[in-house]
DNA sequence: GGTGCCGGGCC
DNA sequence: GGCCCGGCACC
C-alpha cells in the first residue's frame, strides 16, 4: 500500500526527498560531516549545529558540552571550528574557562531528554556586557567570576568581590520553550531515538534569528525551505513518516509557532483554545484528505471509523 | 462548508 | 471487541 502513493509532481518531490535525505544523513551520522563549503545557508546552519553535535557526542573527551558531569577531570580537547560567527564566539568563550558553569548550564539545558514539555520555560541567564564578549552563564556567581578573572584581571581563585562586576553583566531571560520548540521541529529525530538532540549551543546564541526563520511560513519560502517543508507536508512521506510523530494515545500539542510574548500573563492559560478539552486540529493531511472519499478503502481504520487518524499523526 | 474526531450506539 | 455515525469544533 505505501508504495502506491507517489502523487506529487516529481521535480518538487525529488528536491524534498533530496533535502530530507541529506538531513537524515547529517543527523544520523556525525562522522559524515566534514567542513566543506559551498552549500546553502540552511545547510550551513545545520552543519553548524551538527558540528557542535559531533563535538558533544564525543563527550568522553571534551567536557564542555557534555551533559555528563562525571568527566570533569578530563582535559578538554579543542572542538572543531564552527562556521557561525556568533556561535563560534559563544563556544570559544565557553571553552576558555568556567567549565563548571558551562557544564552546569548545559546540564540544565539537556536535563530533560524530551523537550516537549517544560515546567518552567523561562530561564534567567547572565550575559557579560564587556565589549566584544558574548559570554553567557547560568549563574551570577559564574559571570562575576568570569568578569573578575577575564576582564578585571583579578585572581580567579579568590572569591573576593567589590561589586564592580555587577556593572559588567546583565540578566537575560531565555525562553526554553521557544528554543526546544524550534529544536524539535528542526531535528529529524526518529521517535525511537533516545538521546537528547544536542543543538543548544547554536540555539542559544542564535535563538531569535532561528525563531524568526521558523515562524515564516515554510511553503512561501523559495530556496531554503527544505527544513521546514519536511515537517509540514506529510502526504508524500507515507505512513512511516519519521519526521515528527506522536504516539497514538498521546494528547496532541497545539502546533504553536507564534513567538512567546514576553509579558507572560501570570498564570498558565497558554494556548488553550476554549474551555473544552477538545484537541486543536493538527495541520497534517489525514487519510480523508489524502485519498479522498472515493478511495475510502485506503483509509486507515481509525479514519474509516471517524476516529483519530492513526496513519498521519501530528 | 469541509474536515477531524469525540462520544455513543449497535452488533 | 469491531463497526458505524451524529454532532461538534476547528479551519
Amino acid at each position: 500500500m505505501p508504495s502506491s502513493r507517489t502523487r506529487r509532481p516529481s521535480g518538487h518531490a525529488d528536491k524534498e526527498v533530496m533535502a530530507a535525505t541529506v538531513l537524515t544523513t547529517l543527523s544520523t551520522s556525525p562522522l559524515v560531516l566534514n567542513p566543506s563549503s559551498g552549500i546553502s545557508g540552511v545547510e550551513l546552519a545545520a552543519k553548524g549545529w551538527k558540528e557542535s553535535l559531533s563535538a558533544s557526542y564525543s563527550s568522553s573527551t571534551s567536557g564542555n558540552w557534555s551533559w555528563d558531569t562525571s568527566d570533569q577531570s578530563v582535559p578538554s580537547t579543542p572542538s572543531p571550528p564552527l562556521t557561525n560567527d556568533a556561535c563560534k564566539n559563544f563556544l570559544l568563550s565557553s571553552q576558555n574557562d568556567d567549565n563548571i558553569e558551562e557544564t552546569e548550564s548545559t546540564h540544565f539545558l539537556f536535563e530533560d531528554p524530551i523537550p516537549r514539555k517544560r515546567k518552567n520555560s523561562m530561564k534567567v541567564m547572565f550575559k557579560c556586557l564587556w565589549k566584544n564578549c558574548e559570554k553567557v552563564l547560568s549563574t551570577s556567581s559564574g559571570i562575576q567570576r568570569h568578569i573578575r578573572t577575564v576582564h578585571l584581571g583579578r585572581n580567579g581563585d579568590s572569591d573576593y568581590s567589590d561589586g564592580e562586576e555587577d556593572f559588567y553583566y546583565s540578566e537575560i531571560e531565555v525562553n526554553m520553550d521557544t528554543l526546544s520548540e524550534g529544536l524539535s521541529n528542526l531535528t529529524p529525530t526518529s521517535p525511537t531515538t533516545s538521546g537528547p538532540p544536542p543543538v543548544f549551543p547554536v540555539l542559544i546564541c542564535d535563538a531569535s534569528r532561528f525563531e524568526r526563520t521558523h515562524v515564516i511560513t515554510p511553503l512561501s519560502q523559495s530556496a531554503p525551505s527544505a527544513l521546514c517543508h519536511i515537517h509540514t507536508d506529510h502526504a508524500y512521506q507515507g505512513p512511516m513518516t519519521q519526521i515528527r510523530t506522536v504516539s497514538i494515545g498521546e494528547k496532541r500539542q497545539p502546533v504553536n509557532n507564534t513567538p512567546v510574548s514576553k509579558t507572560h500573563t501570570s498564570g498558565s492559560s497558554t494556548a488553550k483554545p476554549s474551555n473544552g478539552s477538545r484537541k486543536p486540529r493538527g495541520e497534517a493531511k489525514k487519510c480523508r484528505k489524502v485519498y479522498g472519499m472515493e478511495k475510502r478503502d485506503l483509509w486507515c481504520t481509525a479514519c474509516r471509523w471517524k476516529k483519530a487518524c492513526q496513519r498521519f499523526t501530528d
